[in-house]
This record gives structure tokens, C-alpha cells and sequence, in this order.
DNA sequence: GATGCTACCAAACAAGCGATTGCTATGGCA
DNA sequence: TGCCATAGCAATCGCTTGTTTGGTAGCATC
């Protein structure tokens, strides 16, 4: 903003040489793909930047280390849970229990079927990071739970239920899932509804 | 045993030159301490070695490759479970209800005040172990969840509750509890008959 | 047609890794 | 006394790691 005087518009560099800025995100696509497959450590620099053609000196003009270019991957993760789940509620009624089973639908789809980036996410992939971006990460996810609580807030349970303990058991069933489920046998809305309607309690 | 003819016992070789057999024990122990500290990647031989006063080369010796290190370390963890809820069963009434919270109380609180052995069973670690020794690990891990199958079995639930949902939804938010456990809070106990109390719908 | 920026190559760096090898001091047993 | 297994030291090998540095082809702008 504010360039105003004549025709002035040094902006936008237009930066297009050869890639453009798709061998960026060709980068992120990759990180994502093998840090989901071998682990953070698993995954060398020179695996990432030889899956895109690229020679592992190359990718720190994109990144400044490691530990940025997880961080960005991650980042995209959490995001793809938060779209998914803003849109499955944006979808549905205003019914407690219908709620957060739609919102443990698509919070199942995004973490069994919503690809590399989401599987980034989980806090068993989380384990094997560097200690130093912990914090970081912890903050986003803690955002994203606060959508639940909120959901989980408004359920009609009884007193003597600790709804933070609600909380966790039900993270835990959904989340778990990762270490069990092949596609085919049950889909994410299955189990989200098998899974609410075992926590659903007294009257039907 | 049968050792009988004359006072040959060559059997027993003594083993006790200096440190004798729990130099191999101390390097089991600082193991298990440094993999659930910092994974397994980010463990070294040196680390471990040097844990307890010897040089890398040396830990050879013991253990014929870092694998070899980390399976018994596994084996170990492995064990304690399966004595935890072995006592816990032993010591419990067979009310289904009773039995499996028992079960989930003991298996909690191996899980979280277990010691570093537990620690390193939970598939959040095994996500960082070579693949090679992977199904070495399930098929331990397998013989264990039997354990639970069979108390689910015998749970009086509604025939349209599907017990092997029930299995991996009750999984879940045990293990999940390592991720947010902190001592004082609650203790294992009460957060196993909390899960207990919101899975058991219907006739209180 | 010189300048400057983008996007990358080519090569190397220091550090750390798991593992191997050859050797040695010790102590029980014959 | 001689023998052999135990338990460890000392040194090193070959390899991989994340990262840095210097250079350069291609394009846009002035």
C-alpha cells in the first residue's frame, strides 16, 4: 500500500524464473509424504529434495533448516482439521449430539483419509520431533481442541461426568484410530457414530 | 536342577568378573531411560554406554546390535503389563464391570508410573523403531490386548454394540492418557473408573 | 546491454552415527 | 601352572547427517 506516485508497482516480483512458487509446495508435498512415511529422523534432506529433482543444498533457498520446513508442514496439517471441521459443522444442526458426531467425522476423515499432511499432526508422529518446536506445535493443537470443548460443553451429561475427562477419552477413541483402521471395513462416520453412541448414555 | 552326577556344576559359568550380571541389567535400565527420554533415533550407543561408564564399543559385548538392545528393553515394558493386570485379575471380583475397570486401572497405571520400561510400548514409540523389528513387536503386543477381548466378551452390552469397536475405543483413551497425564491430577484408579462409568450405559 | 533478482547446481564441511577389530586384565577351574 | 571364558578398553572404519559456500543460467527491468 502506499505506492501511489506515478505507475510505480514494484510489488509483486512477479518471481516466475522456472518453478515459480510451486517447487515450494512441491517441497512441502514431499516433506509431508516421507516425514508421514519414515518419521521426522527417518527423512534425510537429501530424501526430500531428490523426490522432487532438486539436490539437498537447493531446498535451503526455500527453507531456512529442518526443523522450518516440519514446522510449515505442519502448520497446513492443523489447518485441514480446522477447514474440516468448520465445514462439517457449518452443515449440521444446532442438535448437541448430532454435533460433535459430525464433528468426529470429519475429524476421523481428515486424520485416516486427509493424506500426509493431517497424519503429520498426530501426537505419535509429534513424539519424534525436535524438543525446541514443541511449544509451537502444542499451541495450534490446543486452538483445535478448544473447538471440542466447546461442543463437549454443551452435551447434556450428567453431573457426576468430568467433561474434561470427556474430552480426552474421546480424543483418545478417535485418535487411535490411526494405529488400527484399513480402509474398507469401517468408514470414519461409522465409527464416529458407533464411538458417540457408546459415550451416549441414560435416555436415547 | 538334575545337576547330580558327582560336584560337577559347570552349568552356572558364575559370571562374575567384576561388575558381574547386572552390568548388562544397568545398560537394560539406562536404555529404557534414554529411548523413552529422546526415541530411539535420537539415542546413541554412546549415550547408553556412557550412561553407565563404558565405552561404546564395549555395550557389544552385551548386546549384539542396537535392535538387539531395544527388543529386550520392549520385551521388558511387554512384561510389566502383562503382571500388572495378571494381579489386578487375580485379586478381583468377577463382575464382568468390575473386572475389566480393574484391568484398566492396572494396565493406567503400568502405563503411566510404569517406569521407563512401559513407556517405550506404547505405539507412539513404536512409530520410531526400525521396521524390521516391528512384527516381532505386534505379535507381543497381540497376546496382551487378548487379555482385554476376553473381559469385553463377557461384558453385558446391547447386541448393537460392537465389542471390537468397544476394544479399540476403550484402547484409545487409556493410551491417549500418556499424552496428557501429569502426577497429581487424577491417579489411575479414578480416571479408569471414570472411563468405565461413561461406557457403561444403560442399567447403572 | 548492464544490473539484479530468482532459483538452482556442485562441492564440500564438520559432526555424529552404528559397528568392528585387536588386545588385555581378571578370576575360577583343572 | 596353565587354560579359558568374562568383561571391558582403545582405536578406528565407513557412512550419513544437516548445513554452508561459491558460482551461474535465465529472465525482467532500466
Amino acid at each position: 500500500m502506499s505506492v501511489a506516485t506515478k505507475t510505480r508497482i514494484k510489488e509483486p516480483p512477479k518471481a516466475e524464473a522456472r518453478g515459480g512458487e510451486n517447487r515450494r509446495e512441491a517441497l512441502l508435498d514431499a516433506a509431508a509424504a516421507m516425514f508421514a512415511a519414515k518419521g521426522y529422523d527417518g527423512t534425510s534432506i537429501r530424501d526430500i529434495a531428490g523426490a522432487v529433482g532438486m539436490l539437498p543444498g537447493s531446498l535451503y533457498y526455500h527453507f531456512k533448516s529442518k526443523e522450518d520446513l516440519l514446522l510449515a508442514v505442519y502448520r497446513k496439517g492443523v489447518a485441514r482439521f480446522e477447514e474440516a471441521i468448520a465445514e462439517a459443522l457449518g452443515q449440521t444442526p444446532a442438535e448437541p449430539w448430532h454435533a460433535i458426531e459430525a464433528a468426529c467425522a470429519a475429524h476421523l476423515s481428515t486424520l485416516l483419509d486427509g493424506g500426509d499432511y493431517a497424519r503429520i499432526v498426530s501426537p505419535e508422529f509429534v513424539r519424534s520431533f525436535p524438543p525446541e518446536v514443541l511449544p509451537v506445535l502444542n499451541t495450534e493443537r490446543d486452538r483445535y481442541e478448544r473447538h471440542f470443548e466447546k461442543l463437549i460443553a454443551a452435551l447434556p451429561l450428567g453431573a457426576e461426568t468430568d467433561r474434561w475427562l470427556f474430552k480426552v477419552s474421546l480424543f483418545g477413541s478417535l485418535n487411535w484410530s490411526q494405529t488400527w483402521y484399513r480402509k474398507g471395513h469401517y468408514t470414519p462416520r461409522d465409527i464416529a457414530a458407533a464411538f458417540i453412541a457408546m459415550l451416549r448414555n441414560k435416555e436415547a
